[in-house]
DNA sequence: TGACAAAATGAACGAACATTCATTTAATTA
DNA sequence: TAATTAAATGAATGTTCGTTCATTTTGTCA
């Protein structure tokens, strides 16, 4: 055994992946060629092979590892949450800054879908139904609780991750409004469309908490 | 002058928009070629340049109809409403309804505008900027006569825009929930999204109104 | 230093692509 | 019927695609 396995290689990859993964969010995974890939790090098409197997396996490696780190540190960061309010708030405030985070991410696991084999497909499909899972849990738990007023947890955790998932069609950093601000409106409207009283005042039927009450 | 111009030939366009309709959102527009389009219409390739000079023209074509329609339709309908709470709540129920019965169209609209050439992007990103303005001006009319809390009226007509859009991804008709029902849950909750004390019942500060209360 | 293998080259493969065009077919009107 | 022309054919254009592979380069370890 003379080089070690993927010292160098481990690298290039990680290269091909950056290359791939702005080219693809750019262009569209269907426009990019294995050419342009392999200019975009200083390489012949030839030798992308040494790092993967297909153009697609390039794509799948990238949807895979964002779904993969988006669950882990969603993990990390539910834990700080005590009550279905606050974990809503705080999934909110997660969901979008990591997602303005990572537009390019983001962007071509929603569009590059289809062009996945059957295979891939399932798999990503499953990572995100996955994390949707994460938001249904919030507020089934404050359903239950009373804190949220819901007609249908599945539906309203679909329209909500749609609500946020689509800042990324529309916000730009250096705009208008910074992430914070757009945070804020953002929170307010996803508690208001859950919480049976608003959530800025009390109301008379008790359920509802405030945003900045104290009241668990 | 011999045949009239465009009797068979609108005929045969027409089938061709409807094969590249079916192609496109199926596959999406690159993985799409003009060989199985012509297929689709029992054609050879080359005909269809009797009809669209280039391949993004039938795309194009596909796109401003769809637009054009769309905003058409809302015209109409928003003829109905007098309030901005009913105008909002007319216009949830319009857009839902539109699109989840222009499934293809809706998908190809929003998924294949990066293959457009920069004039057609522009005619159809304005069209869709037309459309958000009629929401936007619901939601400006409402704040300004205090039956919306808004803390800003562009990024909330975004917010919505994506929550009801986003129906056409996971929605199927035959599955659990009706179109009936679940225009129902989306109803509530976007109007609890930017309703002062939410939408069931009256809060303290007035301001709101309830969704069936008679009250303007 | 020499052996070894990972990594990259550069040419080549067949297939598929959008588009063009000379030609044929067929529907319509004068 | 004859003239006209829209509509379709089918072959061909040149280009680009993903992938393969024999060969060369390069870094590492014995």
């Amino acid at each position: 055994m003379a080089r070690k396995a993927g010292s160098v290689g481990e690298e290039t990859a990680e290269r091909v992946r950056l290359a791939a993964l702005k080219l693809f969010a750019g262009k569209g995974y269907a426009a990019v060629s294995m050419r342009e890939i392999a200019a975009g790090v200083g390489l012949q098409a030839g030798a992308l092979y040494n790092h993967f197997p297909t153009k697609q396996a390039i794509l799948a490696d990238l949807m895979v590892a964002h779904m993969e780190a988006l669950i882990a540190a969603w993990e990390v960061e539910s834990r700080k949450f005590a009550t279905p309010v606050a974990a809503l708030e705080g999934f909110v405030r997660f969901h979008i800054r990591y997602h303005l985070s990572r537009g390019d991410e983001v962007f071509i696991s929603y569009m590059e879908l289809r062009n996945l084999e059957p295979e891939n497909f399932v798999r990503i499909e499953g990572l995100r139904k996955y994390y949707e899972g994460f938001l249904r849990k919030i507020l089934q738990a404050g359903a239950a609780s009373g804190s949220f007023s819901i007609a249908d947890v599945p539906v309203a955790a679909m329209a909500l991750i749609a609500m946020l998932t689509g800042l990324n069609t529309w916000f730009r950093a250096g705009g208008r409004l910074s992430v914070d601000e757009v945070e804020e409106i953002y929170v307010k409207m996803a508690l208001g469309s859950v919480m049976p009283g608003g959530i800025m005042q009390g109301s008379s039927d008790g359920a509802a908490r405030g945003l900045t009450a104290a009241g668990s």
